[in-house]
DNA sequence: CGTCATTTTGATAGCACTCAACGAAGGTGG
DNA sequence: CCACCTTCGTTGAGTGCTATCAAAATGACG
């Protein structure tokens, strides 16, 4: 079905989940590169829109992400779907009691490395600096869960501007930011529907926040007015 | 301002913040009283309000509660605010890199237990079973927060019967369900109106599913249909 | 019993959803 | 290379859910 990219692997590039300053994961990030690679799986290339990890899985697995876009997410009864979270290139994720609460699918064709969760718990439990890197990763995604929450009782225009600039920060502040993901990703992200999605971003486009080049990118032309729409 | 209950201070009671099917926090959970007891502060009485912590505070201490219900929250410049989450009774909060994200208020009066990061960080790297604690601890609030944020995009008929049910078990699955905290904080967390809150229990009483024995105590009287109104 | 805070109910408005159609982009096959 | 098709994104018109504004009812407390 989905028309898979040229397969070849990219090297296994372990950029650290948590912020540089935070004090505890700090020091020895080599420590942390050895013992991960020691109980790695992978990496494993998935192609969009593959299930990576099922909702009611067994959670044997942690997920690092190598390279493309990762959604987690939960259908419901309705047919309606909810994406938690997307994860980029060099983060962790897959934190969970035994079984998984959501998928994990391939937002984008992806490279993902799995690590065995036990071993990873094990070496922790011998290696402080993992024990404490891991809690360090857990206690960030905890942190952007929360402002996820956060985010989702404000209006359209500020789920809109918030995730654009997030996006736009996580990838580096390029000149243009390109949307990996669908429109209908971003919406099942902010609980929007398509049609919202696209009508906020033609109302940022009006106010000169933004400028649409391709569908797909957009360019930051006024981040003062982006910020603006925040809060 | 507000009043005050009567002083007196319970015994410390810790009740697992994790479930208790969970593995790795599991086995010797006197071990991680014996270590919780050596570093604690207070416990501290808060009146109904009082601020425990401040957004923009400095991360030094965790908190466990011991009696009350405190709310996580944050307030935004246009004067809304959010409220992340509820901590109960046996709940450990406070997870957060460097400096709180959110505040942490009384909810009702409450008393607190207050826990030194650093001095839990030391323990942890010591003790294992610390370690895998706090680890299972923050996993499962991140759980949590990912629930809420999934919540917050369904209708408010939804948000409240999930809400209640939740609570109702969280609380014990009493007999009645007596809401410790108030319509407004609900509402702030649940990201609808009180008007609207209201209406929807409103809504619920009318086609049978709890009754209003008072403002504050609601008899659930048909616990499927309150699950029926979730997904 | 009066005052104040809180909750409930009513009327109206607005934001986001739904349904529908059009337009753009990319892939496929003739 | 072009016609066709499919998927995705954009735009428009109308509806519905939830917010807002206003006021009455309830409850707590002195």
């Amino acid at each position: 079905m989905t028309k898979a990219g040229p397969a070849k692997i990219p090297a296994v590039g372990v950029k650290p989940a948590v912020p540089a300053d935070y004090p505890d994961a700090f020091g020895d990030e080599q420590t942390v590169k050895r013992a991960l690679s020691a109980l790695r799986r992978g990496p494993i290339r998935f192609y969009r829109d593959n299930v990576i990890a099922c909702e009611g899985d067994s959670a044997d697995y942690l997920f690092l992400v190598v390279s493309g876009v990762i959604r987690s997410c939960k259908t419901f009864q309705n047919g309606t779907r909810s994406i938690v979270a997307f994860y980029l290139p060099g983060d962790l994720f897959g934190w969970t009691d035994l079984k998984h609460s959501l998928s994990a699918e391939a937002a984008t064709d992806a490279v993902v490395l799995l690590l065995k969760r036990s071993a990873l718990l094990s070496i922790a439990s011998r290696e402080n600096r993992v024990a404490s890197y891991l809690l360090a990763a857990t206690t960030n995604e905890l942190q952007r869960a929360q402002e996820h929450a956060l985010l989702m009782s404000r209006s359209a225009k500020c789920r809109v501007a918030t995730f654009l600039s997030d996006l736009w920060r996580r990838l580096g502040d390029a000149k243009y930011l390109d949307l990996p993901m669908s429109h209908q990703d971003i919406a099942d992200h902010l609980g929007l529907t398509i049609e919202t999605l696209s009508r906020t971003i033609t109302d940022m486009e009006r106010s000169g926040a933004v400028k649409r080049v391709s569908c797909r990118r957009l360019l930051v032309k006024n981040q003062a007015s982006l910020a603006l729409a925040i809060d």
